[in-house]
DNA sequence: AGCCTTTGACCAGCG
DNA sequence: TCGCTGGTCAAAGGC
């Protein structure tokens, strides 16, 4: 790791070779900016924000406690001129009374009076006087961190980067004239791109609160030692056209964008936090192969970034605690994406404003259509449907470090899961959009996109395999109207937008199938593991109606099982999603590790009162909808009886919207199956599963799909079907 | 009808 | 082993 002088060497690639605000600093303040580099001691920092950030960067790697604590100190401190007393306090350093209203970026976008020091600055101040100027210091401020200019480290990387703040005097004046010179010299206009988020880098996104505004506090630091480089370069971009947002908005000299990318620090085993600015929501990598975990920690105004239910995804409260150290309850949240394993931590003040957020995992799906309930709420945040489209963002790279994974916005519905899979890690919620400042964004071969009004960030940002797999290029942004070059997976979005705005919600619902079984016993050991999540007693019926979950990770299987009314020995199981793992081993190993005999459960295989059609089990249905997941090619499929296996896609198009039958679904000798998508899993001929047969290890019928994984699978098979599963 | 939130309880990790 | 803590579960009810 290069640590400090990767910085500087990546801050030079992308700095403006602008006369050297260091050497003039160096010159004109001497040590004194090392000293009091803002990033370096509470003492004098206090004041400001800042002081608060080597500590809470410190303390990001390992997303402690301490670590959110210090990031919503800072951002209480920021929002709340009343906090940085306890701030300080907590901190354990007096904070000098300076004019902290003035530090505070909100203020700043609010106060237009405040004045750039290089503009107000007159000749012959002293540095001691420019550098404890309250302009001095939120500008200086602004710069390193997340919330105004904090430095963002790997967790990996955070001791080194701690050390070098924290020790490493010359270092850290070094740092601190990097960002003196980022911040004051480099008026570019321009460049400004969305952070990207990278896989196996944790980002955090810190921003002030600024309420009522959208101050894009944003200070994106891009996690790379080595390969993302070029990422850095554009998440500092990003976070420039944040802050371009800001001070166009308040008429105030703008300062570069170039500020805190001089934290890029990649550990290769390090679990990393990006840090967005408060209008960044920034989604983790899609696809995580390394199992690395990236938190993502957002904070900022509600207004800003958004309710949690505001950030264009979907989201289910799972949990709310009050976490010890932190003023707020902290509540817990999970995509409600199928197979989206992605959870966040939202704390709120009393007031209603995040003061935190904390994402974890990686969203493996575009943001779901605006028209849905909480894309909706996101959605109204600007009142504009691209801002979904925002949202979406900034991809991040996954695994794929190498790259600049910075892709096209998934296209809702039409996202190419490919990429998804292999270079969209994360999305940046770009501060702009929701700013609906207008802003110009650097694609990643430099070109550069503008739009006026909301931008979507993500939709700026393309790699070059995204390019050439969709032959896409360009924004998306100004709504979904799209471009001229229609690829078939924005059709496929638009069409789903199109569909979704015309109230036709269920256009992407996950196909379902409904299968009955003579005995709950035959539900809930299904082989599968299953999470009782709700009870309800529906209409019609008598009894209750159970809600699982597979409690798998990554699966986002669910199930809701009935007795019939009219047979309570009958048992309805209604299956909805695919899955996309094989049955669990522990639960009941007869299911899986025997022969394929004993994957079909005694009661499931041969109950007199089952119908004379080879009814398969729960999980054996489960894995032949796999097939369907997996075969590209229905027509492949083995004959399995009582199973339209052999239909083509057509066929399983037709199936899956026409339905079925409408006594099928109730019936109880027969499985209605309404659409059949799942993972693969391998089946004879006679439609039982080969226990234990990797899925993956199936060859595909359609050489020309990426099988990455499974939801590229599925997803790609499903893009293929000329009618989408509609229920 | 289905999903979501609420909220107390439970679980697991850690010192 | 115990207590603390963060995170998750899950029943109940609401939207």
């Amino acid at each position: 790791m290069g640590g400090f002088d990767d910085h500087v060497a990546i801050m030079g690639d992308w700095m403006p070779p602008s006369p050297s605000p260091r050497s003039f600093f160096s010159s004109l303040l001497g040590d004194d900016i090392g000293s009091r580099s803002t990033f370096e001691f509470p003492n004098e920092n206090q004041r400001g924000n800042l002081a608060s950030e080597p500590q809470e960067h410190v303390g990001i790697s390992d997303g402690a406690q301490a670590d959110a604590t210090t990031v919503k100190s800072d951002q209480k401190m920021s929002s709340r001129g009343g906090l940085l007393e306890r701030m300080a306090a907590r901190a354990g350093f007096n904070a000098p009374k300076l004019n902290t209203e003035s530090l505070r970026p909100a203020d700043l976008s609010q106060n237009q009076g405040v004045r750039s020091p290089y503009l107000t600055i007159p000749p012959g101040l002293s540095p001691t006087s420019l550098l404890e100027s309250p302009v001095f210091l939120s500008n200086s401020l602004v710069q390193p961190s997340p919330t105004t200019g904090k430095f963002q480290f790997a967790s990996g990387i955070e001791s080194r980067n701690s050390t070098f703040m924290m020790e490493d005097p010359d270092k850290r004046k070094e740092n601190a004239l990097e960002s003196i010179n980022s911040s004051s010299f480099s008026f570019k206009p321009v460049p400004e791109t969305a952070p990207s988020l990278f896989p196996g880098t944790t980002s955090r996104v810190n921003s002030s609160n600024i309420s009522q505004q959208c101050f894009p506090n944003i200070k994106v630091s891009v996690h790379s030692q080595n390969s993302l480089l070029s990422h850095s370069v554009e998440a500092t971009q990003m976070q420039t056209q944040s802050e371009k947002g800001l001070h166009q908005s308040s008429d105030f000299p703008r300062f570069s964008a170039e500020k805190g990318v001089r934290d890029s620090n990649v550990t290769p085993e390090s679990r990393n936090f990006q840090s967005v600015g408060s209008n960044m929501e920034h989604s983790p990598p899609l696809d995580e192969p390394q199992d690395e975990e990236i938190d993502q920690r957002v904070g900022g105004d509600p207004n800003v970034v958004g309710a949690p239910a505001e950030d264009g995804y979907n989201w289910r409260k799972y949990g709310q605690k009050q976490v010890k150290g932190s003023e707020y309850p902290r509540s817990y949240y999970k995509c409600t994406h199928p197979n989206c394993p992605v959870k966040k931590k939202v704390e709120r003040s009393h007031e209603g404003h995040i003061t935190e957020i904390i994402y974890k995992g990686a969203h493996n799906h575009p943001k779901p259509p605006p028209n849905r309930r909480s894309a909706l709420g996101s959605t109204n945040s600007l009142g504009e449907l691209q801002l979904d489209g925002a949202e979406q963002g900034v991809s991040g790279s996954n695994g794929d470090l190498g790259r600049a994974n910075i892709q096209k916005a998934p296209d809702a519905g039409g996202l190419d899961w490919r990429n998804n899979n292999l270079d969209v890690t994360s999305s940046a919620h770009l501060g702009s959009a929701y700013c609906n400042g207008s802003a110009s964004f650097p694609v990643q071969n430099n070109t550069q996109l503008e739009s006026g009004g909301a931008v979507d960030v993500s939709s700026t940002f393309s790699n070059d395999e995204d390019e050439d797999d969709r032959g896409t290029h360009g924004s998306v942004s100004q709504g979904y109207d799209g471009e001229g070059d229609e690829s078939e997976s924005k059709r496929r979005k638009l069409e789903t937008y199109s569909t979704d705005m015309s109230g036709a919600t269920r256009a992407i619902r996950e196909p379902r199938v409904v299968v009955q079984t003579t005995s709950e016993v035959d539900i809930l050991d299904d082989g599968y593991r299953w999470r009782k999540y709700g009870q309800k007693v529906v209409k019609g019926n008598p009894n209750p109606r159970s809600y699982y979950k597979c409690t798998s990770a990554g699966c986002n299987v669910r199930k809701h099982v009935e007795r019939a009314s009219h047979d309570l020995k009958s048992v309805i199981t209604t299956y909805e999603g695919k899955h996309n793992h094989d049955v669990p081993a522990a639960r009941n190993s007869s299911h899986v590790n025997s022969g394929a005999s004993n994957t079909l459960p005694a009661p499931v295989t041969a109950p007199p009162a089952q119908s004379h059609l080879h009814r398969p089990e729960p999980a054996q249905l489960q894995n032949a909808m796999a097939r369907f997941d997996r075969q590209p090619s229905l027509g492949s499929f083995g004959p399995t009886p009582g199973y339209s296996y052999g239909i083509n896609q057509q066929g399983l198009a037709s199936l899956a919207m026409a339905g079925f039958h409408p006594n099928q679904s109730k019936s109880q000798q027969q499985i209605p199956v309404h659409s059949y998508l799942g993972q693969p899993r391998p089946m004879h001929d006679g439609g039982f599963m080969f226990p234990k047969e990797e899925p993956k290890a199936e060859p595909m019928s359609d050489p020309g799909l990426d099988l990455s994984n499974g939801s590229s699978i599925y997803q790609q098979f499903m893009s293929r079907l000329p009618l989408g599963p509609q229920m």
